[in-house]
DNA sequence: AAAAACCCTTGAGTCGCTACAAGGTCAAGC
DNA sequence: GCTTGACCTTGTAGCGACTCAAGGGTTTTT
């Protein structure tokens, strides 16, 4: 099969896929007689193995990592489990994160119930007085804009 | 006040601040004879008034328009509080979705309880399965990994 | 045979910085 | 007066995980 229909199947698209290619997850296809790429069902389901850790928010690196155990049936997976539990204390401690930045927002929101003069706006107020705790972030989930899976995009 | 001076009042770096000006959320402050930056306390108050932003994740596109609100005072607020609300939604949005996820991550994490061999781990084989759900993720606030306040590096 | 749809490569752009390089300026100490 | 070292300047490149655009070639459909 082509680029295109990989995509298809596996909900990517097409530049993500030569995008993993060129970071070596994806293994370099064959090429037609007209150099276009041809694709197994092996890449598909490597690449449908990629998506869904993707899914899970890990990194193209820790997938990297799992990609070499599924090549390595021989090998023992306690790196798998010990990379997993990471990968959930990750998540774990950004959603704390998350619930103690929502309450901040709330309280902030609670200073101007109403609508009124930008002047007497108690939220304008409260961003620019202190007391806004930065949290030092050593883990890798980011914030609250953004980096999900991007998904091809529908015609429209 | 000189920029490294800003930097260290306002908890940012310096480089940061040369980057706010360049983008236009810090105004250019006025030069001196050796064409350094000097800034005043109203730069202060501003570049506080950023990092508190930051801080509770906003981006800078919506940081740019709290500070018009913040220029113009005689303007209604209203469109201040909707930004926060719809701020707030995507925290609150992203919460639930990290708390999918770690449910998710758990019961894949319950698959392969103990080491053995990679090719009969479960966490693996759960991966390469399908039925991990792709949410497509209109906001703004990132996954798991990363973008976390920068804040300046310590001094080793 | 022509048009549309697909594919190719290359290179640049996204966000919010961080960091480095190469050089200019300035105050203090010897 | 000269060096040291802190501070400043501009400019550029890098991060992660893509995304998109330009400018072609190939295949499929009409």
């Amino acid at each position: 099969m082509k680029i295109g229909e990989l995509a298809r199947l596996a909900g990517s698209n097409v530049e993500t896929i030569r995008y993993y290619e060129r970071e070596g997850l994806l293994p370099k296809p064959g090429r037609s007689e007209g150099n276009y790429r041809i694709y197994g069902p092996m890449h598909l389901e490597r690449l449908t193995f990629i998506r869904h850790c993707r899914g899970l928010d890990m990194t193209l690196d820790e997938i990297r990592t799992l990609l070499h155990f599924k090549e390595s049936p021989e090998e023992n997976c306690g790196e798998v489990n010990r990379l997993l539990d990471e990968h959930i204390g990750h998540v774990v401690r950004r959603i704390g994160e998350l619930q103690a930045l929502e309450k901040q927002l709330l309280e902030l929101r609670g200073r101007c119930p109403d609508e009124r003069q930008a002047s007497t706006c108690g939220i304008l107020e409260g961003l620019s007085q202190s007391g806004i705790n930065e949290k030092p972030m050593e883990n890798h989930i980011p914030g609250v804009h953004g980096t999900a899976l991007n998904h091809p995009k529908e015609p429209e």
